[in-house]
DNA sequence: GTTTAGGGTTCG
């Protein structure tokens, strides 16, 4: 068989193949070039699954990393396996083998551009000749340099064209605001499809027609100056102008166009690269657009349409129903109430869908919109209660034969013409939040008579109106939050618990009337449990100076590979000359799997401390002195975690020699623990926490009482909630449902909670406070 | 099998 496992030779530093092949630089490697008796050799960093080509012969892509440059992006190849090669490659060829080729052929590689590898590929395959061995490197062995390669050379690097280069006939990534938008519509063919014309600072248009047989691969694109990024779209020429259109492989992420908007990507692409650099991208084209592009102006409220216009809506479905073959009625509201006298489409009881306590509670602000011909089949699939954005309403004077008063008709005419068409808004989007925020505060009984309301009181369950009404009975019903011990004790009003003397406990039935800080990320500090101090949190900022300063030392060479540890030193290829060091943590005189590797690193930038943590366990970023590596400052992290950077206090800590975490290193499977790692370095770990201030009234009186939360009440680990917008999101949901904006007294939900009192005295005067224990939020809030 | 749409308001 022409793929050979070889042995691990004793000497690491040599792969044992036949003498008569030599090794082939692969700063050598040209088309067009002799390679008979070369072989090229590398670290397997990535491979691909194994597919059919069109012909139906197998086919396995990997990409090699040669190991003498293992921090340049030029020194990996793709190699493009066919064939029976392929099947026998792709069951046994794993990351971090070191892969020798020899009978390969050298071709151009068409993706050098955008992936930045070498400016060949190889191919390989039984037919041409090859020859394939390797070494198995995982997981029973890594050096440092595996590691290294590993971690540096995952990312693609994608390279963006402007607008005004655009080329006929070639696939390329590009950026773009949005200045016209047809949201996904169904096309006559077997796709969906979407027209999107953008515009970038070299001031050139482009007009992209994308189709995709999957709705939610197309751009989400809600407004006119949302951003996109396109990958691997398809540069042609059409009527002598560039026009860009869906390639194999088209990828896209979306973004709100506001400036100072949370950069956070729209895509259906499970897996996506997103660094620091493409961050700054969208900031600046931001900026760019701002003075640049026309935004679309402050969406169209119901109260504020004009007859004879068009105008786009967001909106919440309330009904919907079937009328004839080529039309179909949306009953939507936005909460405003429109002017004018609106049709009423008549439809069968039985074809209209929605919930009928609702839509009688909603009847005099809700308005009917008919849409036709190819609006009806995404129409038809819209689910009650989701949030719309239809585009290009048209707002049409009539006046029915039969009576004077002339009124409103909403139609959603065939065709795409102008965007028409209709978007569904997911509940995370800003728009939303604002619109759900201002339905839950409209006053139904302003339009309303009581009869209806004696309905809604009636008629308990709601099935699928999602968030609004069925959301706003559960939370007259039952408590948001629930205790977790003492269920014994009985309430205690807050005017009696004002009264008494302090230091006691009580459980009481309050409402949350507001809280502090209103900006969750405020609520976030750092606790020392053992001298009782609070902080804030560090930006990112301070860690990146306190990084720029330390690596103006540059690293000792004598302090590398040690007993306990590998090094690996390099300069950087720029202007700086930057010298990094990192040095991985052994285990048994063996490096581990990354994921299981603690490393300290020298000299890196706050952007590569940051890469080191998406690869390995933890990171610790260390300075060299005379004699020994040192922690940096305790104002910069001391240890990096996942998503995680853990600080220590100055005050409470008394750092040790770092040679301690070889105690840890030993152990039969070291688990890196940060409360063990802060332990062995003398750290005193400061521990993350909500510091809240509630108001909490129920009639009687009014108290603040303090929430000091690791975990337990919001259910959210006070760490993970500044890197993780999900859980900011969650937490932002929880503390709306606790205290739902705009809602009065009346209308918000009853809290169960226990507080304890305490004293505080000081030389000057003495107060009593409160704190929140044993309270978690209910379940079915979270 | 590689289309569909290729921006520029309306039948109802």
């Amino acid at each position: 068989m022409p793929v050979h496992l070889l042995k691990i030779p004793d000497d690491q530093s040599e792969t044992p193949v036949p003498r008569h092949l030599q090794k082939e630089d692969l700063k050598h490697l040209q088309e067009g070039h002799d390679h008979t008796n070369k072989y090229i050799q590398g670290i397997v960093i990535l491979s691909y699954p194994l597919t059919k080509l069109g012909d139906g012969t197998d086919f396995f892509k990997i990409v090699l990393q040669d190991l003498d440059d293992v921090c340049s992006r030029i020194s990996s190849i793709n190699v493009l396996i066919h064939g029976k090669m392929a099947q026998d490659c792709a069951k046994v060829i794993r990351h971090g083998d070191t892969f020798v080729v020899a009978g390969f052929k050298v071709l151009k590689s068409p993706t050098a551009r955008e992936d930045g590898r070498h400016g060949c590929h190889l191919e390989v395959s039984e037919e041409a000749g090859s020859t394939i061995y390797y070494v198995r490197g995982y997981p029973t062995f890594f050096s440092p340099k595996i590691l290294l390669a590993l971690c540096f050379s995952i990312a693609p690097k994608y390279v963006y064209t402007p607008l005004n280069r655009l080329k006929d006939g070639t696939i390329v990534n590009l950026y773009g605001i949005v200045k016209f938008f047809k949201p996904p519509y169904v096309s006559k063919g077997t796709d969906y499809c979407s027209v999107v014309t953008l515009v970038d600072p070299s001031n050139v248009k482009l007009t992209c027609t994308l189709f995709s047989g999957n709705q939610d691969s197309l751009p989400r694109i809600y407004k006119i100056g949302d951003i996109v990024r396109f990958h691997r779209i398809k540069i042609r020429e059409y009527n002598g102008q560039m026009q860009g259109i869906t390639s194999g492989g088209f990828a896209s992420l979306t973004f709100d166009g506001t400036v100072g908007a949370p950069v956070v990507p729209r895509t259906s692409s499970r897996v996506y690269t997103f660094t620091d650099e493409e961050h700054k991208t969208i900031e600046e084209l931001r900026v760019w657009a701002a003075s640049n592009v026309s935004i679309s102006g402050p969406a169209a409220k119901l109260s504020s349409v004009q007859p004879m216009l068009f105008f786009d809506l967001t909106c919440q479905l309330v009904g919907k129903a079937k009328v004839d073959g080529s039309s179909f009625l949306l009953k939507v509201w936005d909460g405003t109430k429109c002017p004018y006298p609106s049709w009423r489409v008549p439809v069968e009881a039985k074809d209209l869908e929605g919930e009928k306590v609702v839509l009688h509670q909603l009847r005099n602000l809700t308005v009917d919109i008919l849409v036709y011909d190819n609006h009806v089949q995404l129409a038809k699939s819209l689910k009650i209660g989701s949030f719309l954005r239809i585009y290009s309403i048209h707002a049409k004077q009539a006046s029915a034969d039969t009576e004077d008063v002339s009124h409103i008709e909403f139609h959603l005419h065939g065709g795409t013409c102008y965007g028409r068409g209709i978007g569904v808004l997911p509940e995370n989007n800003p728009d939303v939040k604002e619109l759900k925020a201002f339905l839950e505060s409209v006053d139904l009984a302003d339009s309303q008579n009581m009869e209806s309301m004696f309905l809604v009181e009636f008629n308990g369950t709601f099935s699928d109106f999602t968030d609004l009404e069925s959301h706003l009975q559960r939370c007259q019903q039952l408590p948001v939050t629930v205790l977790t011990d003492h269920q014994d004790l009985s309430n205690t009003e807050l005017k009696t618990i004002i009264n008494s003397t302090a230091p006691q406990q009580y459980r009481v039935r309050a409402k949350l009337r507001t809280y502090k800080p209103q900006k969750l990320h405020q609520s976030v500090k750092l606790h020392c449990s053992k001298c009782n101090s609070l902080q804030e949190v560090p930006d990112g900022d301070d860690f990146d100076l306190i990084l720029q300063g330390s690596a103006v030392t540059a690293p000792n060479p004598e302090l590398h590979s040690t007993s306990w540890y590998d090094s690996v030193m390099w300069t950087t290829q720029d202007q700086k000359q930057r010298k990094i060091a990192i040095h991985f943590v052994k285990h048994d005189e063996m490096l581990q799997q990354p994921e299981d590797t603690l490393l300290m690193i020298e000299g890196g930038t706050l952007k590569e401390v940051w890469k080191l943590t998406k690869r390995f366990k933890c990171v610790i970023p260390v300075k060299s002195t005379e004699d020994d590596l040192e922690l940096l400052d305790l104002s910069a992290p001391f240890l990096l975690q996942g998503n995680v950077k853990y600080y220590g206090c100055k005050q409470c800590s008394a750092p040790k020699p770092v040679k301690n975490l070889s105690s840890i290193a030993a152990e039969q499977q070291p688990s890196w623990e940060p409360t063990v790692i802060a332990q062995v370095l003398g750290i005193e770990l400061l521990q993350y926490v909500f510091i809240m201030k509630f108001t909490l009234v129920d009639g009687t009186g009014a108290l603040n009482a303090y929430l000091f939360d690791y975990e337990k009440f919001f259910q959210i680990p006070a760490s993970e909630i500044l890197t993780n917008n999900f859980l900011q999101e969650k937490m932002q949901m929880t503390m709306n449902t606790l205290c739902p904006p705009g809602r009065k007294l009346g209308d918000l939900p009853w809290l169960e909670c226990f507080i304890k009192s305490y004293n505080v005295r000081d030389a000057m005067k003495h107060q009593v406070c409160y704190q929140i224990f044993d309270t978690t939020v209910a379940e079915d809030v979270v």
